[in-house]
DNA sequence: TAATATACATAAATTTCTTATGCATAAATT
DNA sequence: AATTTATGCATAAGAAATTTATGTATATTA
């Protein structure tokens, strides 16, 4: 997708949204579970991905678990207390965010 | 404005959109545009936008017209042609990210 | 048996921004 | 009169967040 590299500085908090929503998820899940969401329009790379996940566990805003399921190995991650109050700032910051945007781009010629 | 480092990706979108709104801006009437209609939750620095319109003209999408008004310095861009091509694509692709960022964001506890 | 899917990880390079700094003129404030 | 704020441009150093490339390993599908 042309557009992937657009939600640079917005992939933390959309780990901790979907964290938020399903308890508990692993790295390759969460890249699947947007690829779900979007229908294919944003594509999480593990490049990115893991680091991320790394950091905020090092900010303590997440908790790892190991598993092993069929033979592989899973980390399932988990918000911590303090990461639940920070994935409410942090959604608030990104919804302003998103209304500033579609005031920029509304169309020329809406009503209003 | 906490918010402001979450823009990444999409300012030379807002310009381009701006200016094929305008016909002509010269680069402090875009940050305080922008502003403005924001009203005051992005604020684009001028370390981003100067480089960011320089960009824009050396991949040809922007034409520049210096002007002096009020004895001081302004310099006027223009959409080129294949800068108004550019502008629908990008703009297509913006409001794409921004409908699956609404996805992904959405309430938990949303009807749907 | 070869390719694809699943699952993790890291390093180098790139992009895009922030922060800091600089120059200059005009207007407003103290 | 002097200082600050607003207007207007610019660039450089550093930081942050990505992409791209690469690596390892197992399971499933064609």
């Amino acid at each position: 997708m042309a557009n992937s590299k657009l939600y640079k500085g917005s992939l933390s908090t959309i780990i901790l949204k979907l964290l938020d929503e399903e308890g508990k998820m692993y790295g390759y899940e969460i890249t699947q579970k947007v690829k779900a969401i979007t229908k294919g329009d944003l594509k999480i790379t593990e490049g990115a991905l893991y680091p991320a996940l790394h950091k905020l566990e090092a900010e303590g805003l997440l908790d790892v678990e190991v598993a092993k399921v069929d033979n592989r190995l899973r980390k399932y991650y988990k918000l911590t207390e303090q990461g639940e109050k920070e994935t409410v700032n942090r959604l608030a910051e990104l919804e302003e965010f998103i209304r500033s945007m579609q005031q920029l781009v509304k169309p020329k010629w809406s009503i209003q």
